[in-house]
DNA sequence: TAGTGGTCTAGACCACTGC
DNA sequence: CAGTGGTCTAGACCACTAA
């Protein structure tokens, strides 16, 4: 045990020792730190002093508290993982999809369809769709997971003049399979765009994603226009920011300096 | 003044009455709230709720706090800034600076040069360039403002043989125009990587940027690939990510799901 | 019911800023 | 120096969870 002397607050000194121990393995992800109360015996301090450090480790998504259970420590890798997309004319002829991206990768992917209707999409997703506010869209939401951890909610929006009929989207049918689809149509995708916001965690997402209130996550929006640059699909995915590293590839002259 | 009863915790309360009245413009930016005890006294709590409060609108970004000084309230745009990368045939030939970027968007641009020098780069970004432990590389340092608030920083490196000497960066040098000296010395670039990440702000980028600590920023890095693929230039970018959109375009097939 | 985290008080002292 | 935010205590009560 430290001697937790000034000049640092003591509070921090027992976030460092907590943080340190984690990062150790003493408190694997899933497990859950020691009581408050007995944190503060051990340290010889106060319960707001080991309160406030609990909250600090929170703060940094170390850690997430469970009113009546514990402080359960969460699952941080240490290396980030890569969510790549290649736009170079290297790019295979059908590119890749989520689970052959993972399945490279040596994980186990995994995607749960948890909605998939018809139904008015929200404000954001009608403007970029050049919608009306009383339209429709069909709307899947998938949970995916990469050996049965959680990485990411996608939820795609396609106008029901170019989906047809809501069975374009089975649970089975992968992205390829879903643009093929809007392809036959006469609305072959020939354009994209990508959208990176980085935002505070909603509360759907902290639960799903087993992140730590507050904590920032990514929200990708694709969108994918036809010859007549009408956009005919776009999707939501939704990551924690701080695992996750995004890259882009591409070649041509380009002098872009931002 | 409200009644500050329970079910919600008195300083979450406090946190939301302080949150709308910045929010009304009550307390404009660079402004100061009033002192904890003054609120203490207003709200008829303790002052450590009120320091309590304090804190989660620091965490949410919306202020700062200065020991000795006050709780600065920060400037914290209602709408995103974009920063667009168009890759597709549409781009045009030189493409568009930052300075360009931003003077269309009706914004002055700044750009201070505040370092520029041969030196050994941090780890990764030696791996990036492909480069020794002991490599030097020429590294430029360029703090961004735009109407005069401080927007981003901006760090390049290029391996000493590609740059051949310091001055290929006099200050005024602009990236297009340090794209056509690469290309003269034989360099041309034709491939460019961007690698996107979220962490939490250092202290540096926490001054220069004026938000509060822990705020997440972009950290962009882009590199650019010669014809036989070897990185001649390697920039890292460093942005706000809650103030900021980042948009990629392109053209061509592709059916990348993630 | 026992144990957990969450909140709050009254009061104290410290460290920093600016006059 | 006075005023600010930062830390800490001792003790209390509440809300939630699980056995």
């Amino acid at each position: 045990m430290s001697s937790l002397e000034p000049p640092k607050a003591r509070y921090k000194q027992v976030a460092d020792v907590l943080r340190d121990a984690i990062k150790r393995g003493d408190y694997p992800p899933g497990s859950t730190l020691p009581s408050q109360p007995e944190l503060a015996r051990e340290f010889g301090l106060n319960q707001s002093s080991i309160s406030r450090a609990i909250a600090m480790l929170q703060a940094e998504g170390m850690i997430r508290t469970e009113h009546g259970r514990g402080s359960v420590v969460l699952d941080v890798p240490t290396v980030k993982r890569v969510r790549r997309i290649d736009k170079d004319y290297r790019t295979k002829p059908g590119g890749s999809s989520y689970a052959e991206e993972l399945s490279k990768a040596g994980v186990k992917p995994r995607t749960d369809l948890v909605r998939c209707e018809a139904a008015i999409p929200p404000a954001e997703i009608a403007e970029v769709l050049q919608l009306g506010e009383s339209d429709e869209t069909l709307i899947r939401r998938r949970h995916m997971y990469a050996d049965g951890k959680p990485v990411q909610i996608a939820t795609s929006y396609i106008p029901m003049d170019v989906a047809g009929s809501v069975d374009i989207a089975m649970p089975d049918v992968g992205p390829s399979g879903m643009y093929a689809r809007i392809s036959e149509r006469g609305f072959g995708p020939v354009r994209f765009t990508e959208d990176i916001e980085v935002r505070g965690a909603a509360e759907e997402e902290v639960t799903f994603l087993r992140i730590a209130p507050g904590q920032p996550v990514f929200a990708v929006l694709r969108t994918a226009f036809d010859a007549e640059d009408r956009p005919v699909e776009t999707c939501l995915n939704i990551l924690a920011a701080l695992q996750w590293r995004l890259t882009y590839s591409w070649s041509q002259e380009s002098t872009d300096d931002v």
